[in-house]
DNA sequence: TTTATATATCTAAAAATTTAGATATATAAA
DNA sequence: TTTATATATCTAAATTTTTAGATATATAAA
């Protein structure tokens, strides 16, 4: 758990907003077709549509969310769902707590 | 207070350590010659010392820092003395656990 | 097995951040 | 009132981030 790293993720608007929307799937996007929860999250066409992004843009932000942790991604077929890392965003607001 | 401009100042080593230095000043800067407190922070000169980043630098540092109100500044003669914003980085911890 | 779809990666241009030297300003000291 | 010192601002170069188009890969569908 990195401090500068996930602080670098957060200091982007639509990734706050994608951390944000993964809160409440069902609240912030429409049913998937293939598998009818949101367990393991939302899949990357769904955030990107919210965004209004890139694919490659969206892309990449996930990939640096992964790479700081605060997000887990799960294959199902040709769908990748990306859900929150809760234990590491609450790893990351204790330190925070602690250490600021 | 807004959450992408602070975790943009959080998103530097340097300025996070400025953030906790500034915890516990007469833990981490030697005492000041015209004041004997640390009521109104630590002079840009011994922040500067401590980093070893250049003089301006460090004065965009502490300018970015004082734009997010983390941290406050005061004049007294010729020195400029800042110290943290406690308010204002409470404030954002909150709304982190809130938002985030 | 060819085709379509979802996502990842590559590449590169534009924008933002980092960093420091030079200069300006404000104040204290001589 | 000239000089020295502390800090801020200006300028510019180097680096990083942002962003998207092009391409690659993985899987499903036809």
């Amino acid at each position: 758990m990195n401090i500068v790293e996930i602080s670098k993720v957060l200091a982007n608007q639509t990734r706050v907003n994608i951390l944000k929307w993964l809160k409440e799937p069902e609240a912030n996007f429409p049913p998937h077709q293939e598998i009818d929860h949101f367990d393991d999250g939302v899949c990357v066409g769904f955030i990107q549509d919210k965004t209004g992004l890139s694919q490659s843009t969206i892309s990449t932000y996930l990939n640096s969310m992964q790479n700081a942790k605060l997000v887990i991604p799960t294959r199902h077929g040709k769908w990748t769902y990306y859900r929150r890392n809760e234990e590491v965003i609450k790893a990351y607001l204790k330190t925070l707590e602690q250490e600021l």
